[in-house]
DNA sequence: TGTTTTCTGGAATTTTCCTTCCAAATATAT
DNA sequence: ATATATTTGGAAGGAAAATTCCAGAAAACA
């Protein structure tokens, strides 16, 4: 029974061994598989020191399973980062090959290659412009009500999570009782409104944008179109191309841009000092 | 005058110079260049073999060009490889470019760095067997129980969301009374389970996998570590290592790959031909 | 509770590897 | 063509790192 030689095996041998090793070299277990570019640059004296052990744990724990000192296990850790090396699209490529025509694979890649796609349109679509206004308007809004339904309504529930945890206050209008209006009665100018919605456009976000539009609630919209219904009622709007695979689109990049936009408010309201 | 740090300065430090270098510092220079990677991993005596020349003349190479010495000189080396492994520093770069670098707008290029970063790692690390395992096992199920909670809930109602217009039934657990337990009553082998959660692993999602676990439901996670609380009970479990920008982790790959999971799962029905 | 086994930390040792040095070789200038 | 400066190869020295060893601590067992 030999060594592996390559990451993936290591890696399930020493799943597999964790559980018999003893304290200090399941420690080192945890911390290897967890930090395997730690491994492969650096010198047992400071691996061991991040990790909490004596160097001479290092060598017992590759000794332990099975290799003949620290150096023998950590070429294993450099081997991989040297497959790691080629592009994304020689990578696509070789997933490609290796999983030859079959259905499901071809799913995974494809999808993949969509999501990777979007961000990389979103790029060169995006103004800076917009996105350096956009997130002003918004840190400088008291509430910040969250309109998407349907499909976009995943990335309002991320923004209220990720909004709250940085105590922005947040109006998620989505009611179970239909009471959305009603979530809205509160809006002033001083807050601002954050919509997303792609065709086919979901008429509850149109119609909730309008009333906080009447409300002189200023609005940011994520949608997919300058036709979009969203566009006339906004201050700012982004326009997103979502790639789709097989008829299928993705929300990576609405999500990305989401997650900028949220840190983006975040660090704004800390550079005002806002609560 | 200080010496580079990062690999794109050396880079053309090294081509300034090489005119003016004598033959054998000229021919490390090309060499270097050209094999950037054995320069990060071997030992001077390597390089020195395979470059064909003596170990000194490399130590007077990275003298020659203001470094300390060798073992200084690859240092540099060695860390384009920890950054390419996210290629996330390359990416920020092009990015950067593009877009100017005021502070709001470094947000934007970081964010978009950081999501691009963690699709490309998921690419290299999700294993297309995994892949095909868990839509395969997903798609069989009569009921699909998805268990999320705080960063990981989106996740979730998307999924459910999708799921539902492909007429996949989903039990999303989640409850505002607290009677998720409950939920799971009718759980059984037949169905099967997507949980995801990332450190801090949310106890209530660990709980109620917990409990699907002991009802004898398959399990199929999505996690940040082979010793995530949720990887005991799953039997196939993705480790998705999202980069994260300035202390904030991006959801990007895990919703790409939630979306690849889910069409797979309705292709696979379709395949099936199940409802 | 006492005994034996296993495990751990740290010091000692050995190995590996980087660096320096010097003599020989090559190039440059007069 | 000769003298001087620069460059090169190889060996010797020295630093750093990996490994081994041992004594004490912890755990397992009787």
């Amino acid at each position: 029974m030999k060594t592996p030689r390559d990451y993936q095996t290591l890696k399930s041998l020493i799943m597999d061994r964790k559980p018999d090793l003893p304290k200090r070299l399941a420690q080192v277990a945890v911390f290897a598989l967890d930090n395997p570019d730690e491994i492969a640059f650096g010198t047992a004296a400071s691996i061991a020191d991040s990790s909490g052990v004596q160097p001479s744990t290092l060598v017992r724990f590759a000794q332990a399973i099975g290799y003949d000192g620290f150096s023998d296990l950590q070429t294993v850790f450099r081997e991989r980062l040297r497959e790691r090396g080629s592009s994304y699209d020689d990578r696509l490529e070789t997933i490609m090959e290796t999983m030859g025509d079959n259905g499901v694979n071809k799913i995974f890649s494809g999808v993949i290659a969509a999501a990777s796609a979007s961000i990389d349109t979103m790029v060169s679509r995006v103004s800076s412009q917009t996105f350096e206004d956009a997130v002003k308007l918004l840190a400088g809004a008291e509430t910040i009500y969250l309109l998407a339904q349907r499909r976009s309504f995943p990335v309002s529930t991320y923004l209220a999570y990720v909004l709250g945890k940085m105590k922005v206050r947040t109006q998620l209008v989505s009611s179970p009782f239909g009471i959305e209006p009603e979530m809205m009665d509160f809006a002033s100018r001083r807050d601002a409104a954050l919509a997303v919605s792609f065709a086919p456009y979901s008429s509850g976000t149109v119609d909730h944008a309008r009333i906080l539009d009447r409300a002189g609630v200023p609005i940011v919209s994520i949608t997919d179109s300058a036709f979009s219904p969203l566009t006339p009622m906004s201050k700012l709007w982004f326009e997103i191309a979502e790639s789709d695979f097989a008829g299928f689109r993705s929300i990576t990049a609405t999500m990305a841009l989401a997650n900028a936009i949220a840190i983006g408010i975040g660090e704004e309201r800390r550079r005002l000092r806002l609560p």
